[in-house]
DNA sequence: GCCTCCCTACCTAACGGTCGTTAGCATTGA
DNA sequence: TCAATGCTAACGACCGTTAGGTAGGGAGGC
């Protein structure tokens, strides 16, 4: 609360009259936070291939991360430290949003458009990571966008050369 | 400090004739988690294939994670807390951490057994994100070499189904 | 074998700083 | 007039650390 209360060139105290807590203002960045990254799914063209549908959802859920990185931040870091009602409804949120990400894997699976044997777990818990990890090294000046499609083109085709793939 | 004194059973005074600081305290623990780390790496059997070795290096890593779960924990969370020259020490470990894992790719895509086109930095990003992530939902109890090995098959052959493969 | 020294491990008490928050009051503009 | 916004000052809690002291046990010298 100092910090902030400097940089807005104010007295800690006078952020009271703002603000009822601290607890509030990491509650409110978090709504933004999980609205962010749902509105990026809910961008997501209905009439396009799993495979698609999935490069895109990197696509968004990195450029959320990297045009708010202090939101992101928090969003990944500090959701522990709410309390109460204010932190359920977040984990709930976290968790509708990791739903969402999994039904792109599950539908893509049942429609033939993946891999039948394909671990659906296993997939969104990586792609999870890769989202999660990101507020670490992304830097908003870089192309966001290719490094999502590069994420994509691995976890699509995989990494093992044409010469040595097994039949 | 007081935790800690707590769960020995001791006044938080006390652990002032045994350690130095809190600092050191973390020191040691990124210490021992380094080498942890590293040690997976170097049980890596040399003449295995690039994949094999990155399949392995994950179980490794995750184990390590699974095994010593607080460590992880720490090491993953709390290193931006080191100062000074024990902070630039484990930076360092990181890195070379990163750069071994790194080199698993370009040497395997070196002797075609990669796709030549693969992007490194990105298939390194992606399992170190799996990595880094890992200390968040890995349980103890559960076979953490089964979630290494789904991790391995996805990012080495990918999801696209059989199917749809384009040529 | 005994005594002395000293190191280790522990105690109590407190210091100095940080931090979130509150009370009470002043200013200002609609 | 009143609500919003700001100020000053302080409270109370927490936290890492230190000072100064005590108990005990092992090592070395006599």
């Amino acid at each position: 609360m100092g910090d902030l209360a400097e940089a807005m060139g104010v007295q800690k105290g006078s952020l009271y009259s703002l603000t009822e807590s601290k607890q509030e203002l990491l509650y409110e960045t978090m709504r933004e936070g999980a609205a962010a990254f749902h509105a990026g799914l809910d961008a997501l063209p209905e009439a396009a291939a799993a495979v698609e549908r999935i490069r895109l959802a990197l696509r968004a859920h990195l450029r959320v991360v990297a045009e708010q990185l202090d939101m992101a931040t928090v969003f990944t870091r500090e959701w522990r430290y709410l309390e109460g009602a204010r932190r359920d409804e977040i984990v709930v949120e976290r968790r509708r949003y990791e739903e969402r990400l999994r039904s792109l894997f599950r539908e893509g699976r049942e429609r033939g458009e993946l891999r039948t044997d394909l671990d659906d777990a296993a997939a969104v818990l990586l792609v999870l990571s890769a989202a999660n990890w990101a507020y670490t090294w992304l830097t908003p000046g870089r192309d966001t966008d290719a490094v999502a499609d590069s994420f994509a083109a691995i976890l699509v085709d995989g990494i093992r050369g044409y010469s040595t793939r097994a039949g």
